[in-house]
DNA sequence: ATAAATCCCTAAATCGATTTAGCAAAATCG
DNA sequence: CGATTTTGCTAAATCGATTTAGGGATTTAT
């Protein structure tokens, strides 16, 4: 491994005259000249452990899902939020760190921070408490974007997907298909964006003068199977609501198998809408219409809003929403057709 | 930020024993008493990128997927394979650098390694000549595991999923159900995967003494469309086949389409095999039988073998084999039942 | 009782790059 | 022309932890 030493011996010239020659400070012609050659010659390449001390950062950030088991809905959006995150942080030569962890390992997550071993970190904290025991315990002044909102606990930095506003939407576009009597399988209570999306729903209903039924509200865990068990549920009630709001697309696919096995057909006799738009979506059939979530979005603005934190500028805004859209596939039908 | 400096003067004792202190080499009761006490009281964690550089390591590794596009085929394994190497690497205090590259940006990734930005590498290559160009460029004794088999270059370290294997077990699953005339969607040629599969296809055949009729063996791309366009191929042929295989899931869920499309009843009239086990599998309907690929513990033996590798370690085996195995949903039924 | 080995500790060197301080020569200015 | 500025360079300090080398004091061995 050569070292600046090397290159400047070889050159013929001081450390300090290899620093600057490398770093496009002015030094002769004749000494870049030099110093590139030999630093060709002998393939040199300059340590980041090295550099990073000196500089006092160390050119990465951390991206840190918490989540206490193989949680499948996150493979439906993980690449595309890594994506957009590595994106942005490869026009700023920064690079990325990733992590798994529990809610009862944020420990980890803090001594991250406070050994210096990233810049700033984009958290996914997935559960209550978490974005509030991470603002208590990591120093005030490191830099974190939350990609979640916490409404328990306001993030002061935040890029996330409108959750309250997608469940709106979801909503208003099956009003506007005509119906009027909405049934819902909702998520696992202590999830973050759950309850955001229960609250905006029960809103929503209001809104649109739309009866809130118990029996139409079944309670779900996000999978395929509690999907389906919350379907069977509602369709045990006497009277059946048209269409069929699921908090995510797993759980739309289990209503979707509850509904064929009992000789219903979607969207003709009931109609089934998703949210995400993850990979599930188009492959069922019927394909789902479903919310989707820009997370590659999501990803890129995060990141962008972690940057610039770290750079030290100015932030136009510490809280931005992203807007999901309608993905119109084969499950939803007007009422009545 | 208190350094070992602050933590000397504030106990009373040398940096050194500071650091003695800190690490478990011996010093006094008393010493190690104050000496903690007062690390305590200054909350010190001690600074990576110090202990970097005079370790001569950074105490973390780095995963790399090669990959031009946001692939949706990744969606389907890329979090449990994080998750397989982020529970190895935590057991060892290592963290993990992920990043997504494409063929023409490679030279990050061997930046990274010159830079000694990372212990050592993961690397999915993807495409052929890819492993190629990184075994090329790389330092000789650079700790690399790749994660896919490419047969032109045999990597040095290598964890990967045995994709003829895959496919044999898959040939041989239609053949023990009664299947004689079987069809095929195959994947890219440039697909490092896709070759050893289509060989693997080839031979098994030959094996079960199978015709391989060239009308029943189709190019797809790996996504839905492709499987779709095949399928309508396959099912213009004058014979149609009792069983088709597709080299992923995505291009079954397409066969699927296509076969009910044209008025057949999957698995009765014709049977459809995946190939993955990706979410979409199990939402399909009917659900995918398919032949599972075990990334998760694809990741974990192959950031053990790179943490074997960093160490120094002795390594059991260079090159280390997964098997697949078939997961029996509802795509498949005995042939003429 | 003297030599040898242990124990506990510290000063200084080290990892490798960047930055500061400062020096001589050349260029610019009034 | 003398004074000031600019240019091009280098020696040394710096970032913060760990490691090396070595010094007294105490204990063990002969």
């Amino acid at each position: 491994m050569a070292t600046v030493k090397d290159i400047a011996r070889l050159a013929g010239v001081s450390p300090t005259t290899v620093s600057w020659a490398l770093n496009g400070k002015r030094v002769s012609e004749e000494s870049l000249r030099r110093v590139l050659e030999a630093a060709q010659a002998l393939n040199y390449h300059p340590k980041l452990s090295a550099r990073s001390l000196r500089a006092g950062k160390v050119f990465s950030i951390g991206f840190y899902i918490v989540n206490p088991s193989l949680d499948p809905r996150l493979n439906g959006y993980l690449f595309p939020m890594l994506a957009g995150i590595s994106k942005v942080l490869a026009s700023d030569g920064y690079s990325m760190q990733f992590d798994i962890i529990t809610p009862s390992t944020i420990d980890v997550l803090i001594k991250k921070a406070l050994e210096h071993a990233v810049d700033g970190m984009l958290v996914l904290p997935q559960f209550s408490g978490v974005t509030e025991q991470i603002m208590r315990d990591l120093p005030h002044d490191f830099p974190v974007v939350f990609m979640q909102s916490d409404p328990a606990t306001k993030p002061r930095h935040c890029v996330a997907i409108d959750q309250m506003k997608g469940v709106n939407l979801a909503i208003r576009y099956l009003h506007a298909q005509g119906h009027r009597e909405i049934g819902m399988i909702a998520g696992p209570v202590e999830h973050v964006d759950n309850v955001l999306r229960m609250q905006s729903a029960y809103q929503t209903m209001q809104e649109l003068d739309l009866a809130w039924k118990s029996v139409w509200v079944q309670q779900g865990d996000f999978d395929i199977e509690s999907g389906y068990a919350g379907m069977k549920r509602i369709l045990d009630a006497d009277k059946k609501p048209s269409a069929i709001f699921c908090f995510n697309d797993y759980m739309a696919i289990g209503a979707l198998r509850a509904a064929s096995e009992v000789g219903l057909n979607v969207p003709h006799d009931i109609s089934i809408l998703g949210f995400d738009d993850t990979d599930v979506a188009e492959a069922s059939s019927p394909a789902l219409t479903t919310i989707q979530q820009p997370v590659f979005e999501q990803g890129q603005r995060a990141a962008s809003m972690l940057m610039t934190m770290i750079k030290g500028e100015e932030l136009a805004a510490a809280v931005e929403w992203i807007s999901p859209i309608v993905v119109e596939r084969a499950s939803v039908e007007r009422a009545g057709s």
